[in-house]
DNA sequence: GATTAATCATACACTAGTGTACGGATACGG
DNA sequence: CCGTATCCGTACACTAGTGTATGATTAATC
């Protein structure tokens, strides 16, 4: 590898990295959760209403960062197999809450297993240096992401 | 940041960080290309077109790594806005070969610099030395996730 | 050469996301 | 209070992806 690479060339291959890995992680993770007779995003609701149990479509929705719309679509369905259930608040008659259903907190559990195995075997072969280099990259793409959706979006 | 951080947390945040920055990432860049009266998957076709026209339907859907369902609805849409179109194999006729239109051969010029202005700005602040780190980390990432769909599928 | 295989595009049913619009309910300003 | 603004969930229309099945056509095999 000449070290006259520049910065285009990685800059480059790094969009369509980004664009293959995100592609692939979520077409293997689908694969890895098909057992769980439940997709990618209706675990990832699953996941979150874990952590807080009986939240609100909009609070879900804002959490997820998922239009309104769409979390109506996947509580629908959640709720049709019996892994969640609507409430209706006691105060606020405008407002449904959420509530996991006993059938999908002994999913959870199994989900928390398939997470942690599943990164396992996707960063194999990664050193620390590299994972944290990574990481904090990402994580300046992610702020410059928002600070261009902000600019966009005024 | 102390010392001792162990790889589990950066496997972790990377989990996180990559659905983020790949979601944030396809959000900032819908907007970006919004002017264009062009979606993000439809662009993607014409990218590839312009790098080889009068492909197969089913040669573009392996190449996007797509279904040939999703595609041909792609091409319905690309053909009803005046984009591409199809035409008839000449000794094959079960096969459709799509050719771009006049119209988007002008798209792609623009197309190419608003691709390069934004892959700037979202890696902006982001040094040589953690694009290249990045880069091979996530390719590293894209072999694990081959080969754990190929063992999958099998 | 007729039968069987594979291949190409497509139809259908589904999940999932977007934006817009809208009715019901609550909150706020006058 | 009353009107208005805002918020909550949802209906509708659209893009986009999946898997499966099918008809037409071509390729392969016996």
């Amino acid at each position: 590898m000449p070290k006259a690479m520049h910065s285009i060339d990685w800059e480059l291959q790094l969009g369509y990295l980004i664009h293959d890995v995100s592609r692939l992680r979520r077409s293997a993770f689908d694969r890895c959760i098909k057992p769980l007779n439940v997709t990618r995003s209706q675990w990832w609701v699953l996941a979150y209403l874990s952590r807080e149990d009986g939240m609100t479509q909009t609070k879900l929705a804002e959490e997820l960062d998922v239009g309104k719309v769409a979390m109506g679509g996947l509580i629908d369905r959640l709720e049709r197999s019996g892994f969640v259930r609507r409430e209706a608040d006691a105060t606020d008659r405008r407002v449904k809450r959420i509530f996991l259903q006993p059938l999908s907190k002994r999913l959870i559990v199994k989900m928390r297993k398939i997470n942690h195995e599943f990164n396992q075997q996707i960063l194999a072969n990664l050193g620390d240096k590299e994972l944290e280099t990574s990481a904090k990259s990402l994580h300046q793409m992610k702020h410059n992401l928002l600070k261009y959706l902000e600019s966009v979006e005024a």
